[in-house]
DNA sequence: ACCTGTGAAGGACTTCACAGCG
DNA sequence: CGCTGTGAAGTCCTTCACAGGT
């Protein structure tokens, strides 16, 4: 999403649509609408999914072969009505009785997402942030290579960071045609990025994932997301604030749950992983 | 969202809530729930408010002093409707037939958002993203300052990132209390982060942002928001994916709407800015 | 005239709950 | 008997459209 999440969500709450006019159907009955032609899966469904793959990935290495709902929606963090929900968009893959094959999932999800066909990732702004995306190299499974990376002073241009050298931003139609660069991940200050953007989409990217506190103004065929932290520092503010006004909830009779568990199965998510963050060093 | 292009998309997809079982109302005529004492502002449009602020900030900036909801909407990227109501859970500050003080806004939104409050965090991994994150100093507006830093590699203890010695994660208890830290940024790898957010939760401290690929459990006083590139990236590939299956949509006759622009309203968001993105060299 | 604030309609996503298959 | 897959109900969010100030 982010989306949304950026949820966005995350983005989350996370969305752009904004620019197009809308169709406005005809008067009358609510119909369906003809333009279902691919299975639409709700944009919500799509961020999980890909949750849902990090979590069997780890299951997979753990030589699990069955998972069912329940045991997976928990390892992911939702409810299992909603795994099961989310995994009937993209078709029927269980076994009533006994659960999901893992390897079976695994790879339904990667056909839906798109992940068979790979993704070179260009970098703008090589700062902190581009370092670290730089270096972020392996994904998960099926990983979204750093080809190019881009930045505008003299100094850099040429030094490799994680292997790849930096290239000046009015070579970001060249390059990027040249690797054939299908995402550009903007992390430059704000006001370089809105032209950073422009250059990108000069160049035929269409998608972008925005980290600069902008937002970016592009034509409907590109996808932008958007990751920006000091939104997300906020919400959580809201949050604590909030709850702090709210002082105690007076105890609701005829419900006596709680002694909330810190942690249950940590097991799924801390096993034995290649899965590492974008942090290099421990 | 994330959502994609900014709600993430996020998010959106965001939330965790699963442990507690839920109350489950009486039969019969579905009640209002007497559960909303205070203005219960949806989350999504929660999320928005910390755009429209930044936007609002940038445009402070540049001595605009009014501003109208359709201006206002189209630099964050939402519809003026959208943004009314947004506006309209924190109140009504804006004047008919006028528009928006923006100094009055900046106040009645931060007020919401408690940033009136100031937070303090904490840095768990100092690796690239660790870096980034310490030296993002300056947040929008209000800052959230960076006030403790921590790792396992025994060879950063004391070395100082961004102004801040690391501490060992060891002392995240003390550390935190000393320095009372409201919010915690793991940057770890995956391996380590539900440790070391066991740690922080330990410590009281209930805002969390994850970086690491895992799904952190938590006690439901504890708010999590998680950050995850390679879900992101995996959005955006679907996006693509999308449509490149859907070729070409015939002409929808009747509606001949397009030569979509490039981009406008491309000022309030470029404008001077103090509002810089996390990266520091350009 | 213009723009805000908002009820009401509409749409999207979530949860329930159970039919149906292994 | 357990677990998936899914209509139906419910909840949350968005958009419409207009009443009401200025």
């Amino acid at each position: 999403m982010t989306a949304h999440g950026e949820g966005v969500r995350d983005d989350g709450p996370r969305d752009a649509d904004e620019t197009a006019a809308q169709p406005r159907p005809a008067e009358g009955i609510t119909v369906p609408e003809p333009q279902d032609r691919a299975r639409s899966i709700p944009e919500a469904a799509v961020a999980r999914l890909a949750v849902y793959l990090r979590v069997l990935s780890g299951l997979a290495e753990q030589e699990v072969h069955t998972v069912s709902s329940e045991e997976l929606a928990s390892a992911a963090g939702v409810n299992s009505a909603k795994l099961r929900k989310d995994l009937s968009y993209i078709g029927s893959y269980g076994t009533r009785g006994v659960g999901y094959e893992v390897a079976v999932l695994i790879g339904q999800i990667e056909r839906t997402l798109g992940l068979t066909q790979q993704h070179r990732v260009a970098v703008i702004g090589i700062g902190n942030l581009g370092h670290a995306l730089a270096n972020y190299g392996g994904f998960p499974n099926r990983g979204f290579p750093v080809a190019a990376l881009f930045d505008l002073d003299p100094d850099l241009m040429g030094v490799p960071v994680g292997g790849i050298p930096v290239d000046h931003v009015d070579d970001i139609p060249r390059v990027c045609a040249e690797r054939d660069i299908t995402i550009g991940a903007i992390a430059t200050p704000a006001k370089g990025a809105q032209d950073v953007c422009d250059r990108l989409v000069q160049a035929g990217v269409r998608c972008v994932l925005n980290f600069a506190p902008v937002v970016l103004q592009v034509p409907e065929e590109v996808e932008v997301r958007k990751v920006d932290l000091a939104v997300e520092m906020q919400i959580l503010s809201f949050h604590v604030a909030r709850r702090s006004q709210e002082p105690q909830e007076s105890g609701d009779p005829g419900d006596g749950v709680d002694g909330t568990p810190q942690s249950k199965t940590r097991d799924v998510n801390a096993g034995a992983d290649p899965v590492d963050g974008m942090v290099v060093r421990s």
